[in-house]
DNA sequence: ACATGTTCGGAACGCATGTTCCGCTTCGGT
DNA sequence: ACCGAAGCGGAACATGCGTTCCGAACATGT
């Protein structure tokens, strides 16, 4: 993809992962809502100093994001691994939602036009591992069969906005929900 | 609330109905993305007159939902009069899934700062509904006794996402959505 | 038909936000 | 210590959108 060209000077290299760290840690916990003078200023640095490193605001969320999706991707290894599908399936589900619930610009992102290229990479790889865990889940008998692996998807992307409306007063609340809805998908 | 004044001309009234229906149709289908000119446009006016007639974008989303928010209220009236609580929500559910799908705006405005005052009317009122029904389809054993009214109100919520995601490719498919979650829901 | 005040249209304004530009600073080799 | 190039800061620019303004067009009472 897009190579991150190394700045040739070492104060440049060091602002660059400077920014990109405090970046994160802006759009954690303000979201997509964080704008350029605000994510530099956090940064302690000029908006050029930004420019000068990511072309594009877009481009900026993508590198913060691809580092998240990456470890999203990753969960998926121990949920596959799983001799236990259903337990799989739930540990994904819970990942993704801690992960939603930690990072709020993860949880814009998913469902914001702008960064959908930052999970490019991941989501054809996903699919793939939600399409499996959800067939083993239903031949072990233990996810309802009357439901998709898309549907599944939905539910917890849907679950992305019952973590946005409880976080603030009650973190964690997400986990009940999820609890929920795992009932709704467990096979009767 | 902010009375809508009656305007003194004919044609000023006929023009602010036909504003206030295309308004609708359009945020019916765009959402609260819809801005002042291409609702103007649609509405066949200039800006100006929008603005003639209503003070601010805001009034005008106010305008168009406290309909919707006053047929949402309308909708409770069903759901409390059945003596089977657990239908009664169901049916609310059903209700307010049934009107984000058609009414774009309302599913967008539920969930963003600037429209939550044209639903202060319903909110209270809402509320109250819900604790009831919650309270008594957990008295009759029907609703599970370990998430509140508001966990409820979450679930629903939530499902406005499922059916942003769907609605477009797979009209209804949400129904599909609420019957996993309204299981989950349902006492053991 | 005319006068008068109302309404209309849409160009222009103000502000927020992404992006570019350029004079000044700092690095790193000599 | 000096010099050229790389990097930096932040003012200025571009764009989009809510809102305002005002001359033109129109409805209404006489």
């Amino acid at each position: 993809m897009t190579a991150p060209p190394e700045p040739r000077r070492k104060d440049a290299r060091r602002n660059r992962a400077q920014i990109l760290g405090t970046a994160r840690e802006v759009l954690a916990d303000r979201g997509l809502a964080a704008d350029m003078r605000e994510i530099a200023a956090a940064c302690g640095v000029g908006v050029g100093t930004v420019y000068r490193h990511f072309p594009t605001r877009d481009a900026l969320l993508a590198a913060v994001l691809a580092d998240d999706a990456a470890a999203w991707t990753a969960a998926t290894t121990p949920a596959l691994a799983d001799p236990d599908a259903w337990r799989g399936l739930r540990a994904f589900a819970e990942a993704t939602l801690g992960m939603m619930a930690r990072h709020r610009a993860m949880l814009d992102g998913l469902s914001a036009a702008e960064t959908q290229a930052a999970f490019d990479a991941c989501r054809e790889h996903l699919a793939g591992v939600l399409g499996e865990l959800v067939g083993r889940a239903q031949e072990q008998g233990r996810l309802r069969v009357d439901v998709s692996a898309r549907d599944v998807v939905v539910q917890v992307m849907a679950l992305g906005r019952a973590v946005e409306m409880t976080e603030a007063d009650e973190p964690g609340a997400w986990r009940r929900h999820l609890t929920v809805v795992l009932d709704g998908l467990r096979a009767a």
